[in-house]
DNA sequence: ACTTGAAAAGTACGAACGTTCGGTTTATAG
DNA sequence: CTATAAACCGAACGTTCGTACTTTTCAAGT
């Protein structure tokens, strides 16, 4: 993983010290978010010059670019993509909630894409856009999976979709803000029962008796 | 304790201008966050010299909880003070979501408390200590509220009244970002829509078939 | 071994930061 | 009107910021 520098080396020496870079000041931009990253601190963490630093990325911005990437690939890899192998609809629905949860129980800090939607957004510029692209990402991901759980039968045919996943992110913000802002302990549990509580009242009429869900 | 000298004016001199101050603050508090404020462009939008900021508040930091105090008062006149005049349970509540949709939509820009809840949540100090407070007393008047519901039996008794303040403060905070970040003009009716839905899964089921609620 | 190009360090810059201090203006009290 | 205290300003402090240039280190190709 360090240097590596013979043959057998998957990465050129530029590339691996860019990605410890990324690294480090993925894991400071968890405590401070983006804003607080400075080619300074960065350079400090990650036991390098400034100079040295500064001289893989043209600007602070393409630094917070880069950790913005690496912050929604961790997200994507952690919640999605093991959410995708399972059934469309109410499975990988439930799937990604609870991949959520856990990213953000896993977190020894805050959530680096949620508090950048905060730092920009009345800050317009690449970062702002690139945060807003993932958001909405996110959510549609969200609405999808439930229209199709509509279209399947797994959701009341009134469930409106958008309408749907709006709840659905609300839920994922109320744990990660009594995760951060709180230390709650219950806030995982909390999410589930909201989860379920959303789930029940969205299920068709047919379903209510003969098969009540999980 | 301050001068208050000449009859005619209500605030002295200090006092006043110590207000302007505060007022272009949390302007500019508004769009870039606590974190966002440095002595020299407050002083540069209220339009005096930096030490003559300075000279009112001991430190930026006593600036920052200055700014954050008058947010917050700001919020409690604009959402709690109302709400208190109505019946305590479901009305207040109601009341409660209906005026934080306003607030929010009124505000030009983000909330200040909400964006010192993530700015601070991993920096220990006096205005997380403030923010904290402050979030903790409005989920409690939440949880209070729907608690007094229950026993009213506005809401059915297996309502977990901590349970249900948890998902209202959900449904701020999704209201809060989609107005925020995806500048949607359909977040305040996802927001009324979302907590009627959950009322609706709440009332008793004595209610269900005589009281069809709206 | 020598060369070469990339990688990192070193140095320096102008600006902005929070803060301090001494002086000047302005309002108030006697 | 005068004395006094509060209010405010301007300049400067030591840091840190992002960025630009120059120099040194170092791994690889010949």
């Amino acid at each position: 993983m360090k240097t590596q520098t013979n043959q057998s080396s998957i990465l050129s020496k530029g590339a691996a010290t860019r990605d410890a870079i990324v690294l480090a000041a993925l894991k400071l931009a968890e405590t401070g978010g983006l804003e607080g990253l400075s080619i300074g601190n960065v350079a400090e963490r990650v036991g390098m010059s400034k100079s040295g630093v500064f001289a893989h990325f043209g600007s602070r911005e393409d630094l917070q670019l880069a950790v913005l990437k690496a912050a929604t690939e961790n997200f994507s890899e952690a919640v999605f993509y093991p959410a995708i192998k399972l059934k469309r609809g109410l499975p990988r629905l439930r799937a990604v909630l609870e991949n959520m949860i856990e990213f953000y129980q896993g977190l020894a800090n805050g959530c680096v894409i949620l508090s950048a939607s905060h730092e920009f957004d009345d800050q317009p510029g690449p970062v702002r856009d690139a945060v807003l692209a993932y958001l909405r990402q996110l959510r549609s991901e969200l609405v999808r999976a439930a229209r199709y759980a509509v279209e399947a039968g797994e959701l009341d045919p009134q469930v409106d979709a958008e309408q749907f996943g709006f709840e659905c992110f609300g839920i994922f913000l109320a744990v990660h803000h009594d995760l951060r802002a709180f230390r709650d302990p219950d806030s995982a549990a909390r999410g589930r029962s909201a989860f379920t509580r959303l789930l029940k009242r969205s299920i068709p009429v047919s379903n209510l008796l003969s098969n009540q869900s999980e």
